[in-house]
DNA sequence: GTCCACATGTAACTGGTTACATGATTGG
DNA sequence: CCAATCATGTAACCAGTTACATGTGGAC
């Protein structure tokens, strides 16, 4: 249940409407929390009926029209109630990774091209990241709200990073990997082909 | 649609009952896809009337009777195409991040315990993995198919090392929040990062 | 008047979670 | 016989995704 307090917390930074949220979603929000705007329209209708926001006064109530939103003190009182609540980490989903042990039992075939798209991707983001890093936190003058919002960016910073040393990495296996690793004097192959079959069993896990 | 090739991998690698699965998914599997046993048996069945997979045959088909499955070869073909096809990153949902930048907004209260907790967990999961390393993938002996297995540690490895970092800076900054920042000649102290700067509002997104 | 961008929604579906049900086997 | 554990499942729910529907206002 993080959507509502993704939408509580946006609107405490500033009243919008849905489609003003649904942008920045796609921006600063959806760096560490994504959304489309069916999603928001319909967690924006059930925090108004719940009471923790508001339309703002002053528009027309049909399609069409735009509908600005502003938080209500029980909507603060919840997200705050929310934020202090210890929550478990949920444990990782990551196809990428999953494919490649799959690889590793159908053959790598396709997978090459795939990682280096990603690895551009990511290296794409994590120069997005940096500009805003720039352009938004400066050295010198910092509030506490400012060190916060920062230490968040820096978790999309550095995971960004690791994304593009661990795919550049991969890639560096995958030039290799028909290669006896240790052994000086490998020989490259025409690429990396197919590996069939199931390698030693999977037995110890 | 990953769940289906998560197990349809895990078959391939050894073939397994129901429950067999379920452990291995809280075991190597889950460290880059979890899945409960309720998920797993709903799965199983798809995938046995879709002929991707067979019981073993040799036992009885009731409740409570042990019952083991093997990958056909369509279910093989299956996930070499899915494994081969090109796939879009998801974007990160992280709720501690979303927390804290909830915090920003409506206080800290509460967080600090839990950033110390799950850098606890995540430091806990790093020597986990670390363990598993030293004892599957010793330097020496090294087919393609242990350099993948070792590549998709690897990212675990890494990931958990990132958050282990982020959460020791993240107490770091909560323990020095109020003070003015970039005071040249700061006591570098626990913190192992440097301490940045300032930023405005959040009205550009 | 038509087209397009803006803006708000509905509906159907899919995958993951939580709670519960049922039978078999084994040790006391 | 009873309780605990192994083992397989059902059902209800919830969050996120995909496809589509509807209305407004401005540019041409």
């Amino acid at each position: 249940m993080s959507l509502p307090h993704a939408i509580l917390t946006a609107l405490l930074e500033k009243p919008s409407s849905g489609l003003e949220l649904t942008r920045r979603f796609d921006r600063s929000i959806g760096y560490f929390w994504s959304a489309t705007h069916q999603q928001i329209y319909r967690e924006l209708g059930r925090l108004e009926s719940e009471g923790y926001i508001r339309a703002l006064p002053s528009e027309q109530p049909a399609r069409g029209q735009k509908k600005s939103y502003e938080v209500l003190p029980a909507g603060r009182d919840e997200l705050a109630r929310w934020t202090s609540v210890s929550q478990e980490p949920k444990p990782l989903r990551d196809v990428m990774l999953l494919r490649l042990r799959a690889s590793a039992v159908v053959g790598t075939a396709g997978i090459e091209t795939d990682l280096r798209r990603h690895l551009d991707l990511h290296q794409r983001q994590l120069s997005e990241y940096e500009e805003i890093q720039k352009r938004d936190f400066p050295p010198g003058k910092d509030t506490p709200q400012d060190r916060l919002r920062h230490l968040v960016l820096r978790a999309g910073i550095d995971l960004e990073t690791f994304w593009t040393q661990w795919l550049s990495h991969a890639l560096y296996e995958f030039e290799h990997l028909d290669e006896q690793p240790p052994a000086p004097g490998a020989v490259p192959g025409a690429g990396p082909e197919d590996v069939p079959g199931a390698g030693p069993e999977d037995v110890r896990e």
